[in-house]
RNA sequence: GGGCCAGUAGCCCAACUGGCAGAGGCACAGGUUUUAAAAACCUGGCAGUGCGGGUUCGAGUCCCGUCUGGCCCA
C-alpha cells in the first residue's frame, strides 16, 4: 500500500482477491444467496479471434458489468457469465493457412481473451465459463438437434402455454405424428418416409453457393458480386445439394407475434419482421397454352401479393432454375434459353435481385393463359425471379410493379393500367393501393361469369378476386413468408458433428441420446478437398476420417453424417447452459432453469415472455443469431425443456466505437502513428481534426471507421490499462457518450477521467512524504462528522447515478460524480461516511479504486465482510427531500425575453411567483398592462404585455 | 430507390412531459507551484443548436420541406 494512486498494483491485487474468494459466484437455487430475486444479465459472447480484443469489444461488457454490480448491491442474485463462441469458419481458415490445428489456435485465443477480460475487472462468475467447442458443451448441442430431429410441427395443436396464453401450433414428438392409413398400408418404409417429411430437421436438395476449388458451400456474404469466392477468387456455382434443413418456417407466425412482447429496440424488431416477411396474397394457376411436348397439360402456379392486378398480367417469368423451363421451351428457343440458364447459375441471389442492375431475360417461346382475362401471355425466363421465394415464377404486372415495368420496357412487352393512381401521379409503375380499373378491360377480353373488379378499392378487389379464383379452383388465398428454412449443414471440419448415421441403402438413423457426444475426430489434415469439377460430389473433411466415419451396428456398416453444424448452432442455446454449466445429466436442471429464466415457480407474469433480463450486444446480429436462438428456444419450450416462450426479454444494442484511420496519397491505409499534422504534431494531437495530414511528407487523408486490422486503426486495451489502469478504461468508455451511439475513440481524452480518479484518491488519501512512497494516511479533510454542505449534493448524486444506471445513461452518471468530487475537493471537509457512500455509487464503474479506498477507510459494513469485497454492500439510499433545493432560481420574462432572475422558495405557489415576478420587473414593465401571464413553478414566469 | 437513426462550442457530449442553450471531459488561454519543463491544481473565454419554413407567449425539443452522415432493406 502506498500514498500514491498506484492503479497497476491495486487492480492486480483486487482482481486476485475477487478470484481467490469466489466473490462473484452466483448462487443457484438451494445455495446460500439463491433465495434472492434473480437478475440475469448477459453479453453476446465473443468469437475469440486471433487478433485479441480491441477497445471496441469491451464497451458493452463494461455497461453490463455496471448493471450487474449495481443489481447485486440492490439485493439481486445476479447471473453474469462469460464464454466463447469457439467453433467456426475463421478459426478453420486461419488453421488452414498456418497449418496449426484449430483446437490449438482456438485454445490460445481463448486464453488471450480471458486474460484481457480479467484485466478489466469484470464481475463475471468465471466458474460458469463455457466454450462451444468443448465436448461437454457440444454434446448438448447435439442433444438439442436430436430433439429437433425427433419432432414435427403440429400447426393445428391448440394449447395454453405457461404464460397462460392461447397458442396454436406446437412441436411434438415424431411418435405423435398421425400416420394416414394410406401411408400405413405401404409398410414401415413408407411410414419412415412420411415421418421424415414432417421432421423439424430434414435433408433436402437446395441451391447453394458451391465453390469446388475450396471444397465447401459459401454463405452469400462470402461470394463477391462477380460470383467468385471472397477468399481466393475461385468460381462459385449455384447448384442444388443435399443439405440438412431446420423447419424454422413453421414458427414464422409465432416468431412474428411474440416480438410484440419483447423490450427490444424497435429497429431490431422491424428488421426481424422484414426478415420473416409475412405477406398475404394468393396463388394463381396459369394454364399453358399448348400441352408441353409429350406431357400432360401443365399449369404454372405463381404467388402474388397483388391478385387485384391480375388483369394487368401481360407476361410471366420463370426463375432459371424452375423445373418447367426445360419442359416448355420450344425447340427453336432452346439454345438461347440453355445459355441463359447456365449463365444465371453463377450469380448470387443478391446480385440477381439488385434493382440497379440491368434486367436480363429470354423468351421461352411458350405461352400461358391469364385465367381472368383469358389472354395469351408469353412466358420468359429471367434471373430477377428467385427460385427460393414464392413458387419461383411470377405473373408480371408491368403497369404496377417497377421491376416488371423495367423488364417490360427493356423487351418491349405490353404495359396496361389496372389501378388508378392518385391525381398527379403517373400510373405507370404505381405500386400503392388505389381503385381497380380496366379489370376487365375491352370487349375482346370479356366472357360470361368473369370477375369484375372495376371501381373497387384495392383491399376489396383482393378479396373479390381471391373468392372468384377459389370458387373456380384457379387459385387460393395464402400467406407467404420471405423466411426460408434454415440451411443447417456445412462442409467443414471445425464444428459440431451431427448425431446422425446413414445406412448403405440410404436410410437415416439418429443416434440415441445416450450415445452422445459424437466427438469431433482429431485430424491432422482437415482441409477441404479442392476440385476442378464443379459438379463433383463434395468431400468434406470428416468424410476422410476413416476410423470415425464408419460405425458397425447390427452387422451392418453405417456411415456418419460427414458435414458439421454451422457456427450459429452453439450460440443458439448457450444462455441456458450458463444456468447450470457442469450438469452431466441434462442440458440444464429444470428447477435451475425455472429460477434463472422464469424467476422461480411463482405465478407467471403474462407481460414477461423472455427469460434473460438484459441481453446486450452489437446490432450486427439483429437478425440471424437472435432469430435462430428464438427458434430453438421455442422448440425447447414446446417440448417442455424450458419455461419461457422467449429467451431474451430486454435487448440493448451498444454503438460502435470507431477510430481515425489514415490513407496515404495512393489510398492505402497507414499506421496512425506515422501521420502528423501541418505543424508536425502526431495526428492524435492535431490542432485541426480536418487536417491537413502528412505521412513521410506526403499528404494523407483521415476518416473515422470501425476498428480493425484492415483500417490499421486498432487500439489495444492492454496498452490503455498499462498506462492508465482498468478503472480509467472503464470510466472513459462509459463517459464517451450514450451507450447506443457510435462514437470515435480519442486516446487524448482519456486523461480527463484519469484525473478524476486521481482527485477521488486524493480526497481520501494523503501521501505524507514523497521520499517514502509507502507512507500514507487518511486525508485530514476526512472528518468523523459529515459536512452538512455536502449532504444535498451527495443525495442528488446518489439519486442521479442510480437513475442513470437504470436508463443506461452512464455518461451522465459519470458527469454527476465528477461534479460531486469537484465540489467535495473544494469543501473544507468531507465526512468519512459521506465519502464511503460516494465510493459505493462509484464502485460499479471503477471497482478497483473503490475497493481499495473502501478498505483503507474502514472496510466492510456488513454483508461485504463475509465476501471481503464491497461488491455485496447495499446501494446507498437517498432522501427525496434532500435532492431538492429549498430555493430555486426563477427566470422572469417579458414577452418571452429574459429580464430578471429571482430566487423563490421551491414550493412557492403560482400566485406567489407571479407577485414576486411583477415586483422584480416593475420598472421594465412601466405602466403597460399585463395581458397574459405564464407561470411554470420552479422554472419561469413570462409576462405578455 | 424505400425505411430507421443522428446532426448542439475547435473536439467528445449534456439539456426532464416545449421553459434561462451547458452538466462533465478534451483542447486552448491565463495563473499557482517549480531552477526549468512536464505533471498537478486554480481561473477563464468560446456556440444560439446543418439549412429553410410553420405551430406557440416561448422551439435544440413539435410539424413540413431540404442537406449531410450512419445503419437496414432493395
Amino acid at each position: 500500500m502506498s500514498g500514491a494512486y498506484g492503479f497497476g498494483e491495486i487492480e492486480r491485487r483486487w482482481q486476485e482477491t475477487w478470484e481467490r474468494g469466489g466473490v462473484f459466484r452466483a448462487a443457484n437455487p438451494g445455495e446460500p444467496g439463491g433465495e434472492r430475486p434473480k437478475f440475469y444479465v448477459l453479453d453476446f459472447f465473443p468469437y475469440p479471434s486471433g487478433a485479441g480484443l480491441h477497445v471496441g469489444h469491451p464497451l458493452g461488457y463494461i455497461a453490463t458489468d455496471i448493471v450487474a454490480r449495481h443489481k447485486r448491491m440492490r439485493g439481486f442474485n445476479v447471473l453474469h457469465p462469460m464464454g466463447w463462441d469457439a467453433f467456426g469458419l475463421p478459426a478453420e481458415q486461419f488453421a488452414i493457412e498456418t497449418g496449426v490445428h484449430p483446437a490449438i489456435t482456438t485454445q490460445k485465443n481463448i486464453e488471450t481473451y480471458r486474460r484481457q477480460l480479467k484485466a478489466i475487472g469484470f464481475s463475471y462468475d468465471w466458474s460458469r465459463e463455457i466454450a462451444t467447442c468443448d465436448e461437454s458443451y457440444y454434446r448438448w448441442t447435439q442433444w438439442i438437434f436430436l430433439h429437433i430431429y425427433n419432432s414435427w410441427y403440429d400447426p393445428e395443436c391448440a394449447w395454453t402455454d405457461r404464460c397462460g396464453r392461447s397458442v396454436v401450433g406446437k412441436a411434438r414428438h415424431i411418435d405423435e405424428l398421425p400416420i394416414p392409413a394410406e401411408v400405413r398400408s405401404h409398410g414401415p418404409a413408407a411410414i419412415e418416409e412420411y415421418q421424415a417429411e414432417h421432421r423439424l430437421a430434414y435433408l433436402a436438395e437446395v441451391p447453394v453457393n458451391w465453390c469446388p476449388a475450396l471444397g465447401t458451400v459459401l454463405s452469400n456474404e462470402e461470394v463477391t458480386n462477380e460470383g467468385r469466392s471472397d477468399r481466393g477468387d475461385h468460381p462459385v456455382y449455384r447448384r442444388p445439394m443435399k443439405q440438412w434443413m431446420l423447419r424454422i418456417t413453421e414458427y414464422a407466425d409465432r416468431l412474428l407475434a411474440d416480438l410484440a412482447h419483447l423490450d427490444w429496440p424497435e429497429p431490431i424488431k422491424l428488421m426481424q419482421r422484414n426478415w420473416i416477411g409475412r405477406s398475404e396474397g394468393a396463388y394463381v394457376d396459369f394454364e399453358l397454352d399448348q400441352p408441353a411436348e409429350n406431357g400432360p397439360r401443365d399449369v404454372i402456379r405463381v404467388f402474388t401479393t397483388r391478385p387485384d392486378t391480375l388483369f394487368g398480367a401481360t407476361y410471366m417469368v420463370l426463375a432459371p432454375e424452375h423445373r418447367l423451363v426445360s419442359i416448355i421451351t420450344t425447340p427453336e428457343r432452346r439454345a438461347v434459353v440453355n445459355a441463359y440458364v447456365e449463365q444465371a447459375r453463377h450469380k448470387s441471389d443478391l446480385d440477381r435481385s439488385a434493382e440497379s442492375k440491368v434486367k436480363t431475360g429470354v423468351f421461352t417461346g411458350a405461352h400461358a393463359i391469364n385465367p381472368v382475362s383469358r389472354q395469351r401471355v408469353p412466358i420468359w425466363v429471367a434471373d430477377y425471379v428467385l427460385m427460393g421465394y414464392g413458387t419461383g415464377s411470377i405473373m408480371a404486372v408491368p403497369g404496377h410493379d417497377r421491376r416488371d415495368l423495367e423488364f417490360a420496357e427493356t423487351f418491349g412487352l405490353p404495359v396496361i393500367q389496372v389501378v388508378e393512381s392518385p391525381a398527379g401521379e403517373d400510373w405507370r409503375g404505381f405500386e400503392g393501393d388505389g381503385v381497380s380499373c380496366h379489370s376487365p378491360g375491352g370487349e375482346a377480353q370479356r366472357f360470361a361469369g368473369q370477375c369484375d373488379l372495376n371501381g373497387l378499392p384495392t383491399p376489396q378487389a383482393k378479396r373479390r378476386i381471391i373468392a372468384w379464383l377459389e370458387q373456380r379452383e384457379l387459385g387460393e388465398g395464402t400467406i407467404q413468408y420471405k423466411l426460408r428454412d434454415w440451411l443447417f449443414s456445412r462442409q467443414r471440419y471445425w464444428g459440431e458433428p451431427f448425431p446422425i448415421l446413414h445406412t448403405p441403402d440410404g436410410r437415416i438413423v439418429a443416434l440415441d441420446e445416450r450415445e452422445l457426444p459424437v466427438r469431433l475426430p482429431p485430424m491432422d489434415d482437415f482441409k477441404p478437398v479442392a476440385s476442378d469439377d464443379p459438379m463433383a460430389e463434395p468431400q468434406t473433411p470428416l468424410s476422410r476420417a476413416g476410423a470415425w466415419l464408419h460405425v458397425s451396428r447390427d452387422g451392418k456398416v453405417l456411415r456418419r453424417e460427414p458435414s458439421t453444424m454451422p457456427q450459429w448452432a452453439g450460440s443458439c442455446w448457450y444462455y441456458l447452459r450458463f444456468c447450470d454449466p457442469a450438469n452431466e445429466r441434462a442440458l440444464v436442471d429444470p428447477a435451475v432453469e425455472r429460477y434463472w429464466m422464469a424467476g422461480g415457480d411463482g405465478p407467471p407474469d403474462p407481460k414477461r415472455v423472455g427469460g434473460i433480463d438484459l441481453y446486450l450486444g452489437g446490432a450486427e446480429h439483429a437478425v440471424l443469431h437472435l432469430l435462430y436462438a428464438r427458434f430453438w428456444h421455442k422448440v425447447l419450450y414446446d417440448l417442455g425443456f424450458v419455461s419461457t416462450p422467449e429467451p431474451f426479454q430486454r435487448l440493448f444494442n451498444q454503438g460502435m466505437i470507431g477510430a481515425a484511420a489514415y490513407r496515404d496519397d495512393r489510398g492505402v491505409y497507414i499506421e496512425p502513428s506515422r501521420v502528423v499534422d501541418a505543424e508536425g504534431r502526431p495526428a492524435a494531437e492535431a490542432a485541426d481534426p480536418q487536417g491537413p495530414f502528412f505521412c513521410d511528407g506526403r499528404p494523407a487523408t483521415r476518416e473515422i471507421g470501425k476498428m480493425g486490422k484492415s483500417l490499421k486503426n486498432v487500439v489495444n486495451p492492454d496498452e490503455i490499462i498499462r498506462e492508465y489502469g482498468a478503472d480509467t478504461l472503464r470510466l472513459y468508455e462509459m463517459s464517451m457518450g450514450p451507450l447506443e451511439a457510435s462514437k470515435p475513440w480519442n486516446t487524448r481524452d482519456i486523461i480527463g477521467v484519469h484525473r478524476f480518479l486521481h482527485r477521488v484518491w486524493r480526497l481520501a488519501i494523503s501521501a505524507n512524504d514523497e521520499s517514502a512512497p509507502s507512507a500514507w494516511s487518511i486525508n485530514p479533510k476526512v472528518a468523523d462528522v459529515d459536512n452538512p454542505k455536502l449532504e444535498r449534493p451527495l443525495h442528488k448524486t446518489i439519486r442521479k447515478v442510480g437513475e442513470d444506471i437504470e436508463t443506461f445513461s452512464f455518461n451522465t452518471a459519470i458527469a454527476a460524480m465528477i461534479e460531486f468530487v469537484n465540489e467535495a475537493t473544494k469543501a473544507e471537509s468531507i465526512g468519512r461516511a459521506q465519502l464511503r457512500r460516494f465510493l459505493l455509487i462509484l464502485s460499479p464503474f471503477a471497482p478497483h479504486i473503490c475497493e481499495e479506498l473502501w478498505q483503507r477507510l474502514g472496510g466492510a459494513d456488513a454483508a461485504g465482510a463475509a465476501r471481503s469485497s464491497m461488491a455485496w454492500e447495499s446501494w446507498p439510499a437517498y432522501d427525496e427531500a434532500l435532492t431538492r433545493d429549498a430555493e430555486v432560481e426563477i427566470m422572469v420574462q417579458i414577452n418571452s425575453k429574459n429580464r430578471q432572475r429571482i430566487m423563490a422558495p421551491a414550493d412557492a405557489s403560482e400566485e406567489q411567483l407571479l407577485r414576486l415576478a411583477c415586483e422584480a420587473v416593475r420598472s421594465d414593465l412601466g405602466d403597460r398592462p399585463v395581458r397574459k401571464s405564464i407561470v411554470r413553478p420552479g422554472r419561469l414566469v413570462n409576462l405578455v404585455v
